[in-house]
DNA sequence: CTTACGTTATACGCCAGCGTATAATGCTTG
DNA sequence: CAAGCATTATACGCTGGCGTATAACGTAAG
């Protein structure tokens, strides 16, 4: 048998990286396939149709920013507010997962499916900031107020465009977060 | 003179609807003048191009949603809470701005242009925050943090799709807004 | 070396959308 | 009422992108 000169996960990734770039509307064969130094003459091999490509890429986004995340977060361990930090790290300090994170979570306002899915990954992620805030917050309800507060910080950092007045936003960051994460 | 039957107002703000729920790509001149009850055939009377309807249309977004909320915000008086308060309801609660502002911050990861102008509007709301938490907070580290986080969580907000295990989204914010509005 | 099969290139029909040209329409003013 | 002019409709050419069909290609197995 030929090996798979341009493997399906090969679309994908090209796919992930065109949606982090332009948004779903981005997403287009023909420019992967260039992008790919082929034609799409391979492409309707592996997908049916580019829905399906959307589909395996969210299918893909959705197991590395869980699992993956959350696995090495409990493998390598730490007091909790390292996780939390450890955690903020992976996500969203990644060239990789922060940009497709954002793009995602527009293309969600759009997309009941796509929402569905930012749903779970999005659950899931709170638990975690729960579980390690509740060590050191013991009201249930600041525990939930601190958590969306530091989850909220977290994303709309990215989409923020102000200045600090002679500050950094990593200067002003740290003092934020020392105000969410201190008991 | 035949007075105008579609004046360019109206196709700004239908391009505004078209950006609010679709993004930048879905502002489709032939779509705009359907849903205008038109065909295209006026539209470039008033425009170049579809390039220039989007500059109105950024044009119209950043007059609305600076001066015209802070001049309302002055004008109606209060103390600092209240101040942010409303100012964040103007431009956050609103059917009209929100869908919008949230559309224009991801244009504004992929266009420059874009980009500058919602630093111009993001620095302008942060100046509000800035002096309204200043009233009640001493340290001036400490007011860019709070403000900072009070503007995250402005925005990111809406791009979260977390549940909160039997409490309301409404009631967690209220609970978060009084960690950080409170000195 | 040849065959068989998976992969890729090429060519096609189709539709959506842009921008232009030109004709029809309908106010508005004289 | 008629003329003039801004507005609108219609028709066109063009490009880009989807999905299909078919032919060329290359590699592994026999």
């Amino acid at each position: 048998m030929g090996a798979s000169r341009t493997p399906r996960d090969r679309w994908v990734e090209e796919g992930l990286r065109a949606l982090a770039d332009g948004g779903p509307d981005a997403v287009r064969v023909e420019a992967l396939a260039k992008r790919l130094g082929v034609t799409k003459g391979g492409f309707y091999g592996y997908f049916d149709d580019r829905d399906a490509l959307l589909k395996a890429m969210l299918d893909t986004w959705e197991r590395e920013s869980t699992d993956e995340v959350i696995e090495r977060v409990e493998h390598e361990g730490g007091d909790p507010r390292t996780k939390i930090r450890r955690a903020g790290v992976l996500t969203f300090s990644s060239d990789r997962l922060l940009p497709i994170d954002l793009a995602v979570r527009d293309w969600a306002r759009r997309d009941e499916a796509v929402a569905e899915r930012l749903r779970r990954v999005d659950n899931r992620r709170m638990a975690l900031l729960r579980e390690m805030i509740g060590t050191f917050c013991s009201d249930p309800e600041e525990v939930e107020a601190r958590s969306l507060i530091a989850f909220c910080m977290a994303i709309g950092q990215h989409s923020l465009a102000a200045d600090h007045e002679g500050r950094t936003r990593a200067e002003v960051l740290d003092r934020a977060a020392g105000l969410i994460l201190d008991s």
